[in-house]
DNA sequence: GCACTCTTCCAAAACGTTTCGGGAAACCCG
DNA sequence: CGGGTTTCCCGAAACGTTTTGGAAGAGTGC
């Protein structure tokens, strides 16, 4: 029962025309008669031909194919991200004919060299490149090597023009201070991560920006960090911010992984949200609209960012990163219970 | 600053060897000598060498891709399933060196369709079924080609050999039924989907096995169920199946989104829930444990299933669908609020 | 009838890799 | 020293595609 598919050879011997003129019908040029375009079309869609990927891929240098890679340890990654992100790039891959590549980077790899591996195999026309930490060296990489990419998030360092798209987390953090400042806080806190992730730096600028604003700042102790995908050093940090002999009456959190943990370990201390406390988080995950008390957040529409990175990354491939500007995109504020007025 | 990568051209003529060396050196056969040998492989890991994949697929049939066709559409899906699942399905790929070729089908596609054109541009070694339905098109599709490929979930009618894994939804809801039963429980519900999915055939099948076994069955009235991805069918259905005549005391759900849905509907009609009505749903999703009342529900470690689809794949690319036996998992009970005994 | 131009087709080369089938030294043994 | 075996290397072909540079034939204008 199994057949082989049939490429350009079989086709051409079957309908007694050369493969040259086989694959110029199919392409589409003028050069072969509307007849005979139009019998060898009938023959390829009949015989379901589909031009093999490999073959053109030597001849002509575009794969058909965007990288992404991945790294298997970081959970949180997982839940928050991958799969609506992956789902938005494919929606608009697709509409382009193209597929996502999608490589896992081991424990034990480097994410750095699975990268270089990937570009160099020249498996890919450009590449994803996505949790951008702030000094990320992807990036001058790609740079580097004229690699078309979009980089999901930003980098602090590099000046070379470059086509990327972050959520503003910056604004997103200023606006919750500033409506917090209206419901009377004045003493806040920041929950997030020890990585540099750039996102977390921006969330923290936002914050503290605001906060100076109103000639108010952040006081050290009010700060705690935990590194990423250690559940335990979260409830610690967590613990420490809720700990502080002056408690702060507003909590920032990175991201609503770090909100949930810090909303669990004040249930545990008897710490009412949001009467004592109030709580904002980052992402709208699924959960967050299920913890008690509901938890107020911002969603950056995860899935809209898949499709413009990759429209983006489109236009890169096509035109070069000079001719497509950057995207910064607004958060939602999503408000729920776990914030109020401050206590009296 | 833009600089190509060196091919087997390159480094043959910077080494003062041919081709043919080089490309046997570094695939470590004994024809060369150790001392060459040893020169190559420096000389590639200095240059940061890769072989390119287009040459390397064209000569040897093997692309390095397993592929993934996923539908744009299915939102469920997307969230209870593609992130974990490929993460799985790229942990154990990375093992082997191989990466995933995620190819998503637009809404005016059809999945069948898609399937083909991946299969015939010869871009993948092998191919992940996922989301089967009873009949699906694509396992006999698959196996007239002879090509490998793995079926997450399980069809009802193909008698050929061929690769699968699914979870054993059927003993799940029979160990869900029988718990139930023994809490007293003697009217019971199913609300399920109207598609023809496998894992809910099988879901139905388990629970109604485990009634007749007690002597009892679902009654027609206590069967609901609405289209995937249709909310407000979903809720209409969910709220049939409470305003029957002898409402059941237990409702067995095939997806937790199911579940949670009728959770919300019982509480706009004021069923308490586990007093009024017991709710078992399937899936274990994040929300589901942040439900109030927390839903029992299965737990099918998607993750897992992910690495051991990947893994039975690089089986039968390797020695055929033969050797590899199917696989079916069980998956765990999670115990939590939303049941309890019978009403008196 | 001649010199053109169009139209329609094709042979051959190239992309980068792997592998088949040698082939030239060097070594071994009597 | 001559025959045979090892060791180490290489040229060329092939995978399937696209594209370059024609070439053959038909039509056109004079």
């Amino acid at each position: 029962m199994e057949r082989r598919q049939p490429r350009l050879k079989e086709l051409s011997r079957e309908l007694g025309l050369s493969i040259t003129t086989v694959s110029r019908a199919l392409a589409g040029y003028s050069d072969v008669s509307a007849t005979t375009r139009e019998r060898v079309r009938e023959a390829a869609t009949r015989s379901g031909y589909v031009p093999n990927r490999a073959g053109r891929a030597l001849k002509s240098g575009q794969t058909g194919f965007v990288g992404l890679v991945v790294p298997v340890r970081d959970a949180q990654f997982i839940d928050a991200f991958l799969g609506e992100f992956v789902m938005g790039l494919g929606e608009a891959l697709a509409e382009a004919g193209r597929d996502l590549a999608l490589t896992t980077a081991t424990r034990r790899q480097v994410e750095m060299d699975v990268l270089a591996h990937v570009v160099n195999a020249g498996q890919v026309d450009g590449m994803v490149v996505s949790r951008a930490t702030c000094e990320d060296p992807r990036v001058g990489y790609l740079i580097d090597r004229g690699v078309p990419f979009v980089l999901h998030g930003r980098v602090l360092g590099e000046t070379r023009p470059h086509a990327w798209l972050d959520t503003d987390g910056a604004a997103a953090f200023g606006e919750a201070a500033r409506r917090l400042l209206a419901l009377g806080h004045r003493r806040f806190g920041l929950l997030t991560y020890s990585d540099p992730m750039t996102f977390a730096h921006y969330r923290r600028a936002g914050l503290e920006a605001a906060l100076a604003e109103a000639g108010l700042a952040l006081a050290p102790e009010a700060i705690a960090a935990a590194p990423r995908g250690d559940p335990d050093a979260l409830r610690a940090a967590a613990g420490r911010l809720l700990e502080v002999p002056e408690r702060p009456t507003a909590i920032l959190c990175a991201t609503d992984t770090l909100a949930i943990t810090l909303m669990e370990e004040a249930a545990r201390r008897a710490i009412a949200i949001p009467r004592d406390l109030s709580v904002v988080g980052f992402d709208n995950l699924p959960v967050s609209s299920y913890a008690s008390p509901g938890l107020t957040t911002f969603d950056a529409r995860i899935q809209e960012c898949g499709v413009a990175v990759a429209r983006m990354l489109l236009a890169v491939i096509e035109t070069g990163p000079a001719a497509v500007e950057p995207k910064l995109v607004a958060a939602d504020f999503i408000p729920r219970a776990s914030h109020g007025p401050a206590p009296a």
